[in-house]
DNA sequence: ACGGATATTAAGTTATCATTAACTCTGGGT
DNA sequence: ACCCAGAGTTAATGATAACTTAATATCCGT
């Protein structure tokens, strides 16, 4: 696993339950805010920009459907897991809030055990990025297809070229360590030299035409366009 | 998207689970049919013939697996969707899940998010799968009459031949891995070389005379005009 | 300017695909 | 039953693109 530290954010009105859940998470490594209504959760939202929110359905100023819905609407908060915390008997805010764009739903009264693993399971899940077209700016990289488009213009890359390009491109900006990618792209038991990367790294470059994988010496590579 | 209703039937022994599948495939129009064990969703299957069957990979009675072999053998059941749920770290019943012939696999915990759309992706996916032809540009694709034609001119393809372009020309530039092609037309247990496919993949570019058929290498082909 | 690190280039190596021919299997037709 | 024709598969060989390596050049921070 990965050892970035991972920020949770969990709105309810029940102090208790807030202490209960910050304890359990923080025991697991995740850092953690917490806010006590809607409006304060959505405030913490956007200025701690958490990995994972827990929202109770039941609070305060706003409750956590409406909540979900609004941060839903933003491009900022259009992959961030969300969990509902549903009291036992409140159905029909159970549908609504998963239909809202909720990513789970755990019911009170909440087992910490049960809680954790279902944390830790949503995070598991998020590692392995699922297969879809990046668009940024005027690069396209589609993995269904194989094929990489700058400017509507159709760009053949080899399988190795175009698995690198993929991985740094699914998090802009941020550094892949050579061994990261060495472990992503060829696999932890194949061994071949870091030259190796640099020539694929040089490739891309080549063919793509534009200057968007950015070395950061000593390091590793990125993606920025 | 279409309002003919889907009838789905979902087998798990943990009534929770049950309740949150069918609340979100309900509120998605989907009419659901429920099961608490292996022998009760081979009951319910054969009585209800759903579009989709959801089996829970452990089962007491029969397991899912087991479910799944012998609805497969059936011919009733042999193009019925099936979906398994399994426990997060059971990496082996995956894989042996999907060999029996299962469409998609679910890890549990599940993510309501990440179910609908499973189960929304399979049932677009079937609509696909409907036998229609095809026309793209001066190539015809008739799965009807079995046929092709390439500017008005007939060509006969042999059943794997034409299998193998009407799958690849159902998502023109999508890249189709062998092992795609291989459970797609060969079927799961069907075990054939590797060199099959590009002796398959020879004679319909040598038939069509047109260069439709493009090799990615590594990865697999995809059909391009 | 020096040392460490990456860029670049060309050349070597390997993996994968194309092609061909031979072989098996099946189902008609006689 | 036999033979034949076509479909499907396998195996062998050659071609080529992909990948890796190694050698040399260049960059960059101290």
């Amino acid at each position: 696993m990965d050892n970035i530290s991972r920020k949770v954010l969990i709105a309810d009105d029940e102090p208790d339950i807030l202490e209960i859940l910050k304890y359990n998470l923080a025991g697991q490594g995740y850092e953690v805010v917490t806010a006590k209504d809607g409006d304060e959760a959505l405030d913490k939202a956007k200025r701690t920009q958490p990995d994972l929110i827990i929202l109770d359905v039941m609070m305060p100023k706003k409750t956590g459907v409406e909540v979900c819905q609004i941060l839903r609407m933003q491009p900022a908060f259009k992959d961030t897991l969300i969990i509902f915390l549903t009291a036992v008997n409140d159905d029909g805010s159970q549908i609504k809030g998963l239909e809202t764009g909720a990513d789970d739903y755990i019911a009170k009264p909440i087992s910490p055990k049960v809680f954790l693993s279902r944390v830790n399971a949503l995070f598991r899940r998020l590692n392995k990025t699922e297969v879809k077209t990046l668009q940024l700016e005027n690069l396209t990289i589609d993995p269904e297809r194989f094929m990489v488009q700058v400017d509507e213009k159709d760009i053949i890359l080899a399988k190795k070229e175009f698995e690198l390009l993929y991985l740094l491109a699914q998090r802009p900006g941020r550094v892949f360590l050579r061994n990261e990618i060495l472990n992503q792209v060829w696999g932890n038991e194949v061994i071949v030299g870091d030259r190796t990367i640099d020539v694929h790294i040089r490739k891309i470059r080549q063919k793509l035409g534009i200057d968007c994988v950015t070395t950061v010496k000593g390091v590793g590579y990125k993606f920025q366009l």
